[in-house]
DNA sequence: ATGAAAGCGCTAACAC
DNA sequence: GTGTTAGCGCTTTCAT
């Protein structure tokens, strides 16, 4: 079932077959309607290889991610389908699993099929890996990850904006104590994230105090043991801010354990706005870092790249706000309620 | 950057490349080592198009799911691709997003990359859809979808595994008020999911009351309304089972709401243990459908598929066990407990 | 507007 | 054991 066969059932040559499934405004009409009607009936569809072979390009975008199972990538990876679908691209995921070798093994299988992009969604990738990307001028398209290097776009974020929203939605509930548990701080975006922590705190005035920074690892357990220490603390917080969701979530296992009532005894506020987030109980108050958004500006970065007669030179260097979205974790401090 | 230039490079035929890099054992281990050693210093990577092009092998599998952010899916795409690699195939993922549109997309997508096999776990899949790869010899292996049809492989969940252990074990906890919630009863998988809990029930002599029988659709919400519908009843449920997780963690948030405590007032099962019923509070006690056994045993079955050298005429049928996971939302029966 | 033919990068059948 | 070469299915000049 090739074209070839179309073309004889259509007594045309095979380019007129290829001219009218790639809808060349040059064919007859006439002639169009009838290649169409052969192609329905013998259920053809062409060959993406040989479509990809013939004219060196591929169609497909790489999508370069850490963990599929870590809930804060399905939904990017949704969108990412879902846009690449609209630009009849096709898209390659790939997981790490934090695992040198399997990095390795992305990118060969990026290489392999001659992507003609890559997003890189994932943290801790060797630069040196990338160079057979860069060496092919296959555009790339990183998230989160510092200063821009040549030839590399970039997708910052913003962490500001929601940090000191979540941080004066404390203060003005009356919480003096404000603890903070990080990420791992060897990740450029667990340090920031805290950074911007101490900045929105001193902004109004208010001291974070050393004793109430604890670093986690991004984890529920990590969460729970960070907590765990927290409490051990001479001066309790009464507020809390932690670097992602899994771990205000291991906060509040923890709370649930040791009977401290959220958000009457504690207000938890966690950061990204997973899909768990909304369904933990009580829903969790968090800064979303929207998902919809970062796999729809991967795509559009790739796609102007690839759009470009010239390679990016420098890279493009895009920013996605980072917002406060209130649910129902926190509450005014203890003691400061009415009665 | 292809296979000529190497051969050129490494002053051998292109034919001596292609061995070298499939390993072929007929090549002497010295020209191997000169053709290896100008691929690697050119960093040269085969097109996979161009093989799967020429061997008419694309060493792809599709996999169908509704929607990736479906929380049973990630782990099941994760443990696919996994084993995928583990073979040096590739997967192409497709979502349907329960679109009629869409499922036409996903199986031209299919088509059209020529994949050696798909993993069809999304229902409502027209027949008629699947007629095209049917006639293309594609060997298909469907989920949990009733009587085998001719050439189609079928894993089949065993319920009653999980679910007689889930029913034995409240009527242990002396529960005798025991509710269940459907998922949508036009669903194959949700109708055999209640008819198995009532004969489970009528097993050990209990009588599944029909006005504690009540259907949802499977979301949160779905789960909400069927509880809140559940506690007009003359008699409440003491024990509740759900067709699925995300309808459980319904009941529990309106649970939540209503300052009914789970599990002191209320237990509570779910069905599919999905990475979120661990992380939920209490952690949700459910039926579990293993994710990465599901994963494994779909890829197993096509690759079995595609192994055989005759096609499969009738398709061959697996089968998957439910079992019971224990966690902490289920309790003695209220005022059955020591004081 | 249509057709003939070259060729994308690779594998495999055949020849030596 | 190695090389020569046909050809996988398609797009795209170049003729006409």
């Amino acid at each position: 079932m090739n074209i070839r066969k179309i073309a004889k059932r259509a007594r045309v040559s095979t380019a007129t077959v290829s001219r009218t499934i790639n809808r060349h405004p040059s064919v007859q009409p006439r002639l169009a309607k009838r290649v169409w009607r052969i192609v329905e009936e013998l259920g053809y569809f062409p060959s993406t290889q040989a479509r990809a072979l013939v004219s060196g390009r591929s169609r497909i975008f790489g999508l370069i991610v850490s963990e599929i199972t870590n809930p804060f990538f399905p939904e990017i990876v949704h969108v990412f389908e879902e846009t690449a679908l609209q630009h009849n691209y096709e898209i390659l995921v790939s997981s790490t699993v934090h695992d040198p070798e399997r990095m390795k093994t992305s990118v060969r299988r990026m290489l392999e099929h001659r992507v003609e992009g890559v997003a890189v969604m994932t943290f801790g990738m060797e630069e040196s890996l990338l160079d057979d990307l860069k060496l092919r001028n296959v555009p790339l398209v990183f998230v989160d990850v510092g200063p821009a290097r040549p030839r590399v776009s970039n997708i910052r974020i913003d962490y500001l904006h929601g940090i000191r929203q979540a941080v004066q939605h404390l203060a003005a509930m009356r919480h003096e104590k404000i603890a903070f548990i990080t990420g791992p701080l060897g990740l450029k975006s667990a340090l920031a994230r805290k950074e911007v922590f101490v900045q929105s705190m001193s902004e109004i005035g208010m001291t974070a105090d050393p004793e109430l920074i604890i670093e986690g690892n991004h984890t529920l357990e990590g969460g729970e043991e960070a907590f765990a220490k927290l409490l051990s603390r001479r001066l309790r917080p009464t507020g809390i801010l932690c670097s992602n969701d899994m771990t205000a979530i291991g906060v509040m296992r923890k709370c649930y354990n040791e009977k401290i009532v959220v958000p009457r005894d504690l207000s938890v506020i966690g950061f990204d706005n997973i899909h768990l987030s909304q369904y933990i109980l009580p829903p969790l108050t968090t800064i979303e870092v929207s998902q919809t958004e970062l796999g729809r500006l991967a795509f559009q970065a790739l796609l102007h790249d690839v759009q470009r007669e010239t390679p990016n030179p420098k890279g493009t260097e895009y920013v996605l706000k980072t917002s406060f979205v209130l649910r129902d974790s926190t509450a005014i401090k203890p003691g400061k309620g009415r009665p």
